[in-house]
DNA sequence: AATATTTTTTAGATTTGTCTAAATTTTATT
DNA sequence: AATAAAATTTAGACAAATCTAAAAAATATT
């Protein structure tokens, strides 16, 4: 079966939606969309007639196993054309979103799996969150906020909380990216910066405001 | 401004039928876009509200200038893609159109400039046809028929006359793909058969159906 | 030239995805 | 518990792109 741009991006909205919420309400889906609650009403009982999802009148939708499967697939081409677009194609992060927007719709199983294997079957897009793989299978990985990590710990930056050019242009000058090993070597109460190491080059120091968009999983170190 | 699927869809149809007929008729455009003669006379009129083509009823259709812009843009798009799919993502020439179909109408000047660049400005898509530059010109070369060419002229591949897997499986045993220089040595009178030679190597015997799909332009060999 | 055939257009209907405005249900407040 | 407020659904309409059937124009045939 195949499903239309609409369709598919309901269906991405509610996985997004249902991560936090379990169920979601038909305005806060209608806002996630940009449109109009009545048309919410309107797809969401088209989805239920396709069998994508659970909903009761007045309550709130959720994915069911066949949706949740569709979104995984949809969200798989996602991720893996931010990856083409920033590793192949050179895009900056805050660029690729729209492009991806579109590109995820393209309907060709071949394409998808040439093109992971072109990547070298990635894991994590270029904003740290886990690419599906084919069969839907999700990699987790620890996001601990580097804020919260003890002092001398070695870590390794997994995601950043904002994909704005600004830092990315700040990440860049640090050279921090995913990936990068660091630990934090000091904290100055003064103003919340905190000197890091990074991959054992001498120390340098970071914003209150950038450490916080850092998120990190433990790794050892030798 | 931008332009639905469907149009974008229509103004690549009128292109190509043009390049033959000139005025291209109704009932030809709905064959080539498997649709009905009235669904045509109901579009043609909103391609020329939004000023894309000439239109006279029960005359036919062709592109102004604004109208072929966006033809060669488009089908810029469709061959660069093309392209993509065959070198890098290693899909055979028979699979690449219809997901091209998709890819062409995906909607970002920069990817189309990156993907470009990352490809290295090709100027013909793998089935020999130009792509057109970001001003929409178009590299034009010779594509003779190679049975039109006398014997030992050298002549290199410039373009093949379906794009069959047969055809391709048939070229990839003999090592012949576009820009493969041969020539011809003589040909049989009993089953047209031709004896050439490929990119100086001992010669090989080629059937007269393989041979009237190759296209050739002539080359000074040293 | 008159008639038949083909091509093209018009008229009216359908589907998809959306909208606004009104009605209904749920939730919050007094 | 009654009422007010918020959320959600229903009803009816609209634009895009298509369709079928009928009408009109162009072309071909006798």
């Amino acid at each position: 079966m195949s499903y239309t741009i609409a369709e598919e991006n309901y269906i991405k909205s509610v996985y997004h939606l249902q991560q936090q919420s379990g169920l979601v309400a038909t305005n806060h889906l209608a806002e996630a969309l940009q449109t109009q609650p009545a048309s919410v009403t309107d797809m969401v009982k088209k989805l239920l007639g396709k069998k994508l999802v659970h909903y009761e009148r007045y309550k709130g939708v959720r994915l069911n196993a066949a949706g949740k499967k569709l979104a995984l697939q949809i969200i798989r081409k996602h991720r893996l054309w931010e990856y083409f677009l920033v590793n192949t194609l050179e895009f900056g992060w805050d660029e690729v979103h729209e492009v991806a927007e579109q590109l995820e719709h393209v309907s060709s199983s071949k394409l998808i799996e040439q093109l992971d294997r072109f990547l070298g079957y990635p894991r994590f897009d270029p904003h740290g969150d886990p690419i599906p793989d084919k069969q839907g299978k999700i990699a987790y990985q620890q996001r601990l906020p580097l804020l919260d990590q003890p002092h001398r710990t070695w870590v390794e930056i997994t995601a950043v909380g904002d994909e704005s050019p600004a830092l990315l242009e700040m990440l860049r000058h640090h050279h921090i990216q995913l990936g990068t090993r660091l630990r934090i070597l000091r904290s100055f109460s003064f103003d919340g910066s905190i000197e890091i190491s990074v991959a054992e080059q001498k120390p340098v120091t970071i914003s209150h405001q950038l450490a916080t968009t850092l998120l990190v999983k433990l790794v050892e170190h030798d």
